[in-house]
DNA sequence: ATGTATGCAAACCATTTGCAATGAC
DNA sequence: GTCATTGCAAATGGTTTGCATACAT
């Protein structure tokens, strides 16, 4: 199967990162990881955090926030901050990079794979810098929005009209 | 003076959003929009409440939250999170969108400007999302610290051939 | 054996919120 | 005169920290 193919190529990568960067290969910290590769999309602390709780390995919080520091170091996990106040997380390896579209308005995040707007040749171009990963954010209003907020004006722009003829409500 | 200019513009253009959304015109807001357009790069919330206190127009933090809510969604102001605890913010009205190099060991960020990675032309592919801006943040080492990795892997190798044969130290 | 890593609870601190007073409309 | 906005202080909540215990080396 794939997937515990996938599982076996990181926990190597973490060894050696491990082993490279002599610190200890405790049994939490390649639970978090083989965790945070059974998560397909974004997430964050918390759900990280409780999912764990549920199944059978249980770590805490303080060891979460440790782990996540040595993976994003590695750079076998990303961090992303759309702008709301919770940290967002996503696995790295086998997960090309990809772009992020945040609705301004409802803040949806909405991803895009292979736009191709920070391709390999370009990044070449920053020779002194060594890219481990980019985040391409996005940001603007949604189709959905879109139409709310264009309503929203309408009626606004009614109500002045009506009140250059009734003035009080 | 182009700096005067500026600040007339980027009030006229709160003014009319301000009038659109039917929000008050305060004397608050606009000296905070006047104090951001005088910064030239970041700046985070404790900086410019600071930045205020010491000129002759103080206004409360929360007044600041409030306010820079209403210059992000007018788009006057753009708004980062490098992954550090603050929010960074900079002012967007005459002032291209660049991109942002963080090193993911010291955490320097460094700006490019005109890589032109997101064209308008490429924009028009995402027909249903209607940009407003786009942040780029570019993950990697810089040279400085690639050049101090690499002298601390080296330390740990040579540990490493000591410890086989002094064992302990 | 040694010292790093864990778990817990408390501390931290940027941001948000509730509410009375102010002032834009 | 109304009600949005301000300022203050308290609350919130994600993240960090201190310290005793556990365990990888």
């Amino acid at each position: 199967m794939d997937k515990s193919k996938l599982q076996e190529q990181v926990k190597a990568e973490f060894t050696g990162y491990l082993t490279m960067h002599k610190h200890r290969k405790t049994p939490e910290r390649f639970a978090i990881l083989e965790h945070i590769y059974q998560i397909s999309g974004h997430f964050d602390m918390d759900t990280l955090f409780n999912s764990m709780k549920n199944s059978n390995f249980r770590v805490s919080r303080a060891t979460l926030y440790n782990t996540i520091e040595l993976l994003l170091d590695s750079g076998l996990v990303v961090k992303h901050q759309f702008g709301a106040n919770v940290s967002q997380y996503e696995r790295a390896y086998g997960n090309e990079n990809h772009d992020h579209f945040i609705c301004l308005n409802c803040r949806e995040v909405k991803e895009y794979k292979n736009s191709n707007l920070f391709t390999p040749a370009q990044q070449k171009r920053f020779q002194r810098f060594q890219v481990s990963y980019y985040s391409l954010y996005i940001y603007g209003i949604c189709n959905k929005c879109q139409r709310a907020k264009k309503a929203e004006l309408k009626k606004n722009k009614n109500l002045d009209n009506n009140n250059l003829r009734t003035k009080k409500k």
